[in-house]
DNA sequence: GCTAATCTTGACAAAAAAGTCAGGTATGTC
DNA sequence: GACATACCTGACTTTTTTGTCAAGATTAGC
């Protein structure tokens, strides 16, 4: 269960395009060179934000990205959401072993678990906004221990099957 | 964020290993079978989990493997912590970019998120037990629709522990 | 002890993901 | 309208992950 270098590298870009302020531009070499990135790439990650409508671009001299709406407005499970494809569909295809398809796809409780937890993670991200992870770490850190989805419940742990 | 073929082949072969009777063991043949793995990858995830200590594996003839607790005392939290290897500690190592370290070593809030995640994916998993796991899926699904850590909190913003 | 069944393990091969390159297209400036 | 800037996009290369192979090691049964 790991972050994608497309989900990770997304983020970022649209956290800078998220410090701009009203009418403000970044150009590609701009986002490529805050991040650390090659243009190139960051180039294949703007593309796909662009093409998801999370980001306008201009093309041309003066050109840029910036943010398709205010940053308050984005939700990250959103932005994983384009930059992660069909994680949760593509599953139970992609994980067949030597067969055609997997041995458990009519009934598989493995599955139930997977499920399950995107839910989970989904419902963190969307509880966060890009607006909300300008600033510094430590700032974002007690804003997310803050945010009701993100903590623990009292231990009331069902033990029963 | 999407499962590896290692946790979810992982979570499968030790599933079918929880469901054997007191003394049972399954050959890795059988395992593999039983999964439509091949053998021989079944064979390393096997190895994966005994090295780990999450099953113990009798070696020679009449051999085979068995869980080495009690399924209702083997939580999923630990059973992806053996098969993701360090998803967290090395996430911003793996993603510098083309630089030596990533722009953000310092201070970085999606850092932030990204811990924050993990910790809500693992307290999920740590309330759900392999044992849990057997049945239909339908029953797991309800079961796993009980536990607390994996629902909604009531939407009542502002309520403190 | 020999044999057959079984796990172990390191080297190799294939596939997928990540990243680069180069040429194409649009647009502002002069 | 020529040129420079900047985004667009498909082909290619590299790296990582996934999966296979084959030889080695261990034990039960005879």
């Amino acid at each position: 269960m790991k972050v994608s270098a497309r989900e990770e590298y997304g983020l970022r870009c649209l956290l800078q395009l998220a410090v701009l302020g009203e009418g403000e531009f970044l150009t590609l070499a701009q986002v490529a060179e805050r991040e650390g990135l090659s243009q190139a790439n960051a180039g294949k990650v703007m593309w796909l934000l662009n093409k998801a409508g999370l980001v306008s671009s201009i093309r041309g001299m003066k050109g840029g990205y910036h943010l398709a709406r205010p940053a308050s407005e984005i939700r990250l499970s959103e932005i994983i959401k384009v930059l992660d494809e069909d994680a949760v569909e593509g599953h139970c295809k992609s994980y067949a072993g030597v067969l055609d398809a997997c041995v458990h796809t009519s009934d598989c409780g493995i599955r139930s678990v997977i499920v399950n937890v995107h839910e989970v993670v989904e419902r963190a991200l969307s509880s966060i906004t890009l607006a909300q992870l300008i600033g510094t770490e430590q700032k974002v850190d007690n804003m997310l221990h803050q945010i009701q989805g993100l903590r623990p419940r009292a231990e009331t742990v069902g033990e029963r099957a």
